[in-house]
DNA sequence: CTGATATAGTTAGCAAGGCTAATTAAACTT
DNA sequence: AAGTTTAATTAGCCTTGCTAACTATATCAG
């Protein structure tokens, strides 16, 4: 075994704990039987509005056609929509239906409400540390465009 | 917007956090040339030691058939071996190479230190923040069983 | 205003990685 | 010895990532 540092040591036990924890939730979103590229697209679109394909696909951090196909998905399901833009007849404006809205809400609630449900097990303080250390990923995470 | 609780809360920003930490860490992963999946159960080879099929199928909770392809990956690659179990000549013992281990722990130095220097930014307080929500988390996750 | 260039999106085709169903071979049970 | 269970593989499907090449529209240069 190579020897970590103190920081190091902390680095690689965040990281095996995020895997964990995701691992545990997506259970939950198999549920609603939405593939989940699809179930992630669907949720910018709910969260963040209307937009063109490129925005969606680098918000989703994929390259346009495989963003090009989610949306195909999308359509099919009855989940998005596409129209063409009025002002560049080039491009596409992506929205969520009322349908995509109504599932991406049910199948959030159902993840976030699994999640809260382990988290009610801890103490008030336990929760606590936790909710600071999100504060303290979110601020480490952010020097990442500096660096 | 649908209304949280307060720990429902905590478990969005929890999730989210978690998802963000890990997209960021991957690219470091994509370096090594390995297929996540096949990294993935590169780790578990050389962290865990030899095993099953299904012992490392169900270590990275996928089926025995998509195991069976990724250990076939992984030994074109030169990076694991099968043998045949002595005892129970239907069982294979999978275990990584000298390459693959090495190959393993570069990639997971690599990863480390990068994570590492993010948290490097942080003062020693927020630093402790993370190891306690580390703790309360695997806690929290650990009644997953009985629930 | 026209030709060149740039941009938005799609199509085609490949690879990785997930699944189930069916098969093979060995081990166990009765 | 026959039937059942178990370990792994094979076959064949779907999703999701990519690049390269294409279409259609918009923009820019002369």
């Amino acid at each position: 075994m190579a020897k970590l540092t103190e920081i190091e040591n902390l680095a690689d036990r965040l990281h095996s704990t995020a895997i964990h924890l995701l691992r545990l939730v997506r259970v939950q979103d198999s549920v609603t039987g939405i593939a989940p590229a699809r179930l992630s697209a669907l949720s910018v679109l709910v969260f963040g509005g209307p937009m063109s394909l490129n925005q969606l696909a680098q918000a989703e951090q994929v390259r346009p056609p495989t963003m090009s196909r989610i949306v195909d998905a999308l359509e099919s399901e009855g989940l998005a929509r596409r129209t063409t833009d009025k002002r560049d007849r080039r491009a596409v404006v992506i929205e969520a239906t009322e349908k995509g809205t109504a599932i991406l809400w049910q199948g959030r609630k159902r993840r976030v409400k699994f999640l809260a449900k382990h988290l009610s097990h801890l103490s008030e303080v336990e929760r606590q540390q936790i909710a600071d250390a999100i504060q303290a990923i979110q601020k480490a995470m952010a020097k990442s465009k500096r660096d």
